[in-house]
DNA sequence: ATAAACTTTCAATAATTATTGAAAGTTTAA
DNA sequence: TTAAACTTTCAATAATTATTGAAAGTTTAT
């Protein structure tokens, strides 16, 4: 395989593994194109590279850059912005770990808790739904509590602490 | 805040969660049916409840099954099919990361490996793919470990196990 | 100040994905 | 058997989501 198809194999498969880190398929294979890339790239060259149209171009470097994972460097002599993304691994897992923990988990956890605390009128379905709700809230808490915290490891968290343990 | 309330609330936002853990709004609503349900369902039931078509409903409820989350049962004396969903959250959320990982993560790591053995042909941008793609398929292969490794834990992994030597 | 270089916005459109409903298929009771 | 009760399939349609491109906006050099 060619450096040309492995690098299009990689963005493409990156791009539709969006949905599995929650960001859509432009977002996932723009910020593909810079984890791969040796230096900075303008808006014209990821345009370029993806074949997609200025507008999309620009919002999906914005929604990167509202995650934090994208961000806007200054090349000297140049007049155009150009973008780069988190290069360490473990440190993309920690912010999209962080975002969706906050976008998503935490207003789950919300409403579960709302409706787990409705007032037990004493009837089956009532209790059933309690019952329930709770024991998903508690999981969807405990999961995130962990995945919060094995991500906030600085060092190596994954294969130096938790990992070992569990071997 | 009433059950009739709390119910409708807890299907709709257990059903757009449904993206965090890679299935369908339909299908995630009639999984929350069914889950806070303290009896098994028809699809006459699951139809009238959410008020979805039968077509909807037959496809929705099948691929519940292939998931392997929702199971049918027979109701004696009945003649048409009733549906009831695994009811222990852990349980769920080991199924649930059993199948992503087969469907999706897997298969990313197989591409992931392809593209990070081509040929270093000693260019920079060849070496960067390289390096990055195997760092990338190492962060996803240990997370893919680590997820199994801990839904595997049959009696409560979450709290007993794991989770006090992180505390 | 102004014009060139560049970025953002957003209404229109395209692409994708979900849903319907009716016909075809299957099972069961009599 | 057969016909009623039920389920599945799938082409058509609707709903949602992504993408375009051109106009409006912004910045910078002169």
């Amino acid at each position: 395989m060619e450096y040309k198809e492995a690098k299009e194999k990689f963005i493409s498969t990156w791009g539709s593994l969006g949905t599995l880190w929650g960001i859509n398929k432009a977002m996932a294979q723009i910020q593909a194109l810079l984890f791969i890339s040796t230096k900075p790239l303008s808006m014209e060259d990821v345009m370029e590279e993806l074949k997609i149209s200025r507008g999309n171009t620009s919002m999906n470097l914005r929604q990167l850059m509202d995650w934090g994972i994208v961000t806007k460097v200054l090349v000297s002599g140049e007049r155009k912005e150009f973008f780069t993304t988190e290069k360490d691994v473990q440190e993309l897992a920690r912010i999209v770990a962080k975002e969706r923990s906050r976008r998503e988990i935490k207003p789950v956890i919300k409403v579960l808790d709302e409706v787990s605390s409705i007032k037990d009128d004493g009837s089956e379905k009532t209790k059933e739904l309690i019952k329930q709700t709770k024991a998903l809230r508690e999981l969807t808490d405990d999961l995130d509590t962990l995945m919060n915290k094995l991500v906030n490891q600085k060092q190596n968290w994954l294969t130096k602490s938790v990992f070992k343990l569990m071997k």
